[in-house]
DNA sequence: CTGAAGAGCGCCCTCTGCTGGACCGAT
DNA sequence: AATCGGTCCAGCAGAGGGCGCTCTTCAG
């Protein structure tokens, strides 16, 4: 299928088009609009190299003398047959809403009645004609049944104006509508490529060649309306309402002069259709009722508030949500609703457990189509909402929004306890269970005795200590091997209180290897450490320390421990201590008898 | 014209798991 | 005293459940 930008290059001649894009293949986050500005070659490239015809059009693009690009009237090129060009740049600086319709066609079917079959170009099913006689020139995108289909797209994207993809099943009649409107200068500098989906911008380029690079803006918002739109899951109501709303706003404007209603054969069928969307009925009871939500006026109004409502019914919702009445229980349990429909939706939740949304993809299923079009983005890794802050972007708005607090430095929820404060509430939650609460719970290690207290740091532990080691770890003092740390952890403890140093010249055995370093001098006679004042050699560096500042060192004060009972002096504190036979704590004693050493002489010193 | 039923969007919530700094005991 | 490693802890994001509300469709 060619692309339907060829196709509006082909109405609309020497205009160029900056527009959303939509990759179906695989959806990308459409906050950022990756339909980059053509230029203007590169959209007659585009066209396919001159496959594309061009017509120009004059002030009305319903003018039907108006003339070609050669010159020759349009009538009569449309009479050639084949080829039409349309260029619809008649005085620079105008706007042009282009009107455009598909209608799905049965096979064999011909195009509708009344309709100059001016078939600009026809490719896979889909052409354009023009409408005769019409006051204001319609060209129509006819789809025949079966082509959007065909392309396994996904179902309600009206539209999608980049090469290759766009696709109009479900959409009945769609309308491109281009207004012509004096362009403010101001227009220009409020160009922007970053467009939302589904707005079509259209710059109208000077015919001369030089003129083009700066190029005035002239079909500013061609908006193309689909309520069917919004199913698209690429396109962002939560990032694009409001500049939608402009839109409409400014399409509303642009037809005024116009009918606000029309209505149009399809087949037999008399289609009612939404001059300001594409929303279509086949009554018109329904399309009146539609028109309302294009209109302001609420006439009915909350009395307790003063909000105004367009029907009676969502007043008498509304006015329910004040008096708190929920007219619809659920016969299962406790709970009632204000509609109908959100108690058998709760009913499926809670009680029926229906899910029929199943995901294609996985074992998924739901209870509301919003939530697999969700758990879709899973797979697709769509993020169509990004932080205007930092590079994030989030799979659904509420994540952008909890997102938002890291930039903001806010801490909503706060401890009742302690009044810490939190950026989430399930942080906040298990810091109340953890520190607040008695009887926390703890999470024990399948492999080992270990309690932890957050099933997180469980698993960080489990694949720290439990995860099976392919290379074998060995032990450092002996030869068993291990496939997993907890299990040499433990191992070596066994090793911890053996005195595992021997010496290898006399049965001296000790649990630290220094300790055996410094007993193999008393075999060798080495003493590494020297005074430097006297030459006094030591084996122990710590010797050597006390050697110096006992002899060596003029401002060298020994501490005195002096006896609480008779005041004499001692070097050592637990000397002192012993020297008193109820404060005496055997455990001090390095197994010489000091007591026998301390208070005992004391007394033979004190008794002289 | 009205109301039920269903669809759709939005919001808020919980559960879950990963990450990195802080803390503390063992070495 | 320094280093290492395990646990504690808060921050943060992924995924999904549930409900409020509004709109469309359709039958009575």
């Amino acid at each position: 299928m060619r692309s339907l930008s060829s196709f509006l290059c082909c109405l609309l001649g020497q205009v160029h088009l900056v527009m959303a894009s939509q990759d179906a293949a695989l959806p990308k986050p459409f906050t950022k609009i990756k339909g980059a500005e053509r230029t203007w070659d590169k959209a007659r490239e585009d066209d396919g190299g001159g496959k594309i015809s061009w017509v120009k059009e004059r002030n009305s693009m319903c003018d039907p003398d108006a003339e070609g690009l050669n010159g020759a009237p349009l009538a009569k090129q449309l009479e050639g047959g084949g080829n039409l060009e349309l260029s619809p740049s008649p005085v620079q600086g105008e706007k042009h809403l282009i009107m455009l319709q598909t209608v799905h066609l049965k096979e064999g079917e011909d195009e509708p009645q009344g309709v100059s079959q001016l078939n600009i170009q026809q490719q896979s099913g889909v052409h354009m004609v023009v409408q005769q006689g019409a006051s204001v020139l319609q060209p129509l995108v006819v789809v025949q049944q079966g082509v959007g289909a065909q392309q396994n797209l996904p179902t309600g994207v009206a539209i999608s104006i980049q090469d290759g993809v766009y696709t109009f099943h479900d959409v009945e009649v769609m309308q491109i509508n281009v207004l012509q409107e004096k362009v403010q200068a101001k227009d220009e500098e409020n160009l922007s490529l970053d467009k939302p989906p589904g707005m079509i911008l259209i710059k109208q380029l000077p015919p001369n060649e030089e003129g083009r690079e700066k190029d005035i803006f002239t079909v500013e918002k061609a908006k193309i309306f689909s309520c069917k739109a919004k199913d698209d899951m690429s396109v962002s109501h939560y990032e694009h309402k409001e500049q939608e709303e402009q839109a409409v706003i400014k399409n509303t404007e642009a037809l005024e002069a116009q009918k606000n209603t029309r209505h149009r054969k399809k087949g037999k069928k008399m289609i009612f259709h939404c001059d300001l969307c594409a929303f279509t009925s086949l009554r018109m009871s329904s399309l009146n009722r539609h028109m309302k939500t294009h209109s302001d006026e609420k006439p009915h109004m909350c009395h307790l508030c003063l909000k105004a409502f367009r029907t009676v019914t969502l007043l008498r919702n509304h006015v329910n949500t004040h008096t708190g009445t929920r007219p619809y229980k659920c016969s299962d349990c406790e709970m009632a609703f204000v509609t109908s429909g959100e108690l058998a939706r709760h009913r499926r939740y809670k009680h029926t457990l229906e899910k029929p949304f199943k995901c294609s993809m996985c074992k998924y299923s739901s209870v509301e189509a919003s939530k697999l079009k969700r758990h879709i983005r899973s797979h697709t890794g769509e993020r169509p909402y990004n932080c205007y802050l930092c590079s994030y972007a989030s799979k659904d708005t509420y994540k952008l929004k909890r997102h938002m607090v890291t930039h903001s430095g806010e801490k909503p929820y706060e401890c009742y306890v302690c009044q810490a404060r939190f950026t989430q509430s399930g942080t906040m939650k298990i810091h109340i269970l953890q520190k607040h609460s008695e009887n926390v719970p703890r999470y024990q290690c399948p492999h080992c005795n270990t309690f932890i207290a957050r099933k997180s740091d469980l698993g960080v532990h489990l694949r720290n200590l439990h995860s099976y080691l392919t290379v074998a770890t060995k032990c450092r003092y002996c030869e068993a091997l291990f496939h997993e740390r907890y299990a040499l952890i433990q191992h070596k403890k066994t090793h911890r209180n053996e005195k595992r140093f021997k010496c290898d010249q006399c049965s001296y055995a000790c649990k630290q290897e220094r300790h055996l370093i410094v007993h193999k001098r008393t075999h060798t006679g080495e003493k590494p450490f020297a005074c430097v004042c006297c030459s006094k050699c030591f084996r122990q560096k710590q010797l050597l320390t006390v050697h110096f500042r006992k002899y060596h060192d003029s401002n060298f004060k020994p501490m005195v421990y002096e006896c609480p009972k008779c005041g004499k002096g001692y070097s050592r504190w637990v000397s002192a201590l012993i020297s008193i036979p109820e404060l005496h704590q055997p455990q001090r004693s390095s197994g010489i008898d000091m007591a026998s050493r301390g208070h005992r002489s004391c007394a033979v010193r004190t008794g002289e």
